[in-house]
DNA sequence: CGAGCGATTGATTTCTTTCAATATCGGTGG
DNA sequence: CCACCGATATTGAAAGAAATCAATCGCTCG
């Protein structure tokens, strides 16, 4: 396995970029739509984090939400803790991603955000970014677009829930693929930040599952993968994958 | 079967009541936590629509996103299409909540939403409200909360995804019930919107394994049910359900 | 160097789907 | 008013996909 292109999300905006104007990752976030002005505003209310390590919380449920993050660098796992105490993976996150908005309307955070490597998040203090929403209007735009987004693209996930677990399994690794690649890394060869069973969990699957699907892809020519790394060979034939395998005559469900 | 307190939703906020000021969801809805003359403010951006008959669109997917809308009576689905044609749905709508948010920072709706009923929704031209909310602080800090929240039931409703088909057939109907209950509807009688096939859609399971549920649930004595109309008869035991099958037994009652 | 977690692989079981055959409901038109 | 129609719901039997149970391997970390 070469090693070519598999830049750690841990080293993106690494450097002393501490501020919004500055970071690479500006036009995914928050101040994306803003003027050089309105920027300047936004990093006002911002703060910046110690690093996290990995394995430690940016939040848990419970803690009161006075604010949000956007993710410089790193990843997270979201998950919610249910009655029994079982770990539900509810989404990753990578940089430029906001983090804990699920807590708006709510006194207290309803889940977990937790690195899953070294990361680095900045604050959003919640009073004062509503406030400035009110002053913004790019602001306010911006922050319904992600939240709208973000539905969006819950909701697609949702209705890949009833599919098989090869093609779940290979839309995850290509909307993972994706999103590096918008981040301008590469969206062929790149290190899984979670692991199978954290991936397993995610998708409603088990770490054997997971396990055997990779091995799968691997002898099919798919991937190529030693672990966490990770090297698309066939972006086609995944993409085949993910589509339904057979014409299946939609019978049922139509309504005039 | 009783038919008490079986009110259909297309019967709510019917009367002549235009105004948001004496909407009987006005509670619920974006006009929560507005002062009066802020409600003023509100309803004056807000158009109504010609009712729509079962099966009619309120909007389509690819139609441009200039307003949202709100549901005043009767019940939608909302649903994707996917490459090859099949309906994806991806939840239902009830009075008093709003349709469409996954538009925001979209220019075209990403999917459908259809009546299941009779329905009459309100339309909020999006511009307005963008311009309002910058105004508004109450209006603003609502539509974060309506957002936040949306987004945090879609993560529960995923985090469910890898449960049994009883535990999530338990857990919907739970739901609705829950949301009939808020609406001034009864909690434990009532009919439901959507057939079978939509529900098993929804849930990412079959026609016949929702009918086969309706079932084993009415031969445990946890619900009654004709048709659409459900009863339930025990909400504890249908709890009890949703909690984990595994070790935790209260005591031996349950056979295998 | 040992311990332990994560990953892989195999065998078996279980649950849900699929295929197939009625049954029932709601609406329509004769 | 009643018979008929299509759509929806129910039920059974068989097939299939993924979970579960179990064992091994490999790597990382202390």
């Amino acid at each position: 396995m070469s090693s070519a292109g598999d830049l750690p999300l841990s080293g993106m905006a690494h450097k002393a970029q501490m501020t919004c104007h500055d970071c690479p990752l500006r036009h995914f976030c928050l101040p994306a739509r803003l003027g050089e002005e309105e920027v300047a505003r936004l990093e006002r209310i911002i703060r910046r984090n110690r690093p996290l390590q990995k394995g430690e919380h940016l939040f848990r449920a419970g803690e009161p939400v006075q604010q949000i993050y956007a993710l410089r660098s790193g990843s997270l796992k979201n998950y919610l803790l249910d009655q029994d105490g079982t770990e539900q993976i509810t989404g990753f996150v990578l940089p430029g991603e906001l983090v804990g908005i699920d807590g708006f309307g709510r006194s207290t955070f309803p889940g977990y955000a937790m690195a899953l490597e070294t990361s680095m998040a900045c604050t959003i203090p919640l009073a004062e970014l509503e406030e400035l929403a009110g002053a913004i209007p790019n602001l306010r735009k911006q922050l319904l677009n992600i939240l709208g987004r973000e539905l969006h693209e819950e909701h697609e996930h949702l209705s890949h829930t009833h599919e098989s677990a090869e093609q779940r399994l290979a839309l995850f690794l290509l909307n993972l693929s994706s999103r590096f690649s918008k981040r301008g890394l590469s969206a062929l060869n790149f290190i899984l930040p979670m692991s199978r069973g954290e991936i397993g969990n995610y998708l409603g699957l088990t770490t054997e599952t997971i396990s055997r699907l990779f091995t799968r892809y691997r002898q099919q020519g798919l991937i190529d993968s030693q672990g966490r790394e990770v090297h698309l060979l066939d972006v086609k034939a995944l993409c085949g994958l993910c589509a339904t395998p057979a014409d299946t005559t939609p019978s049922g469900l139509q309504a005039g």
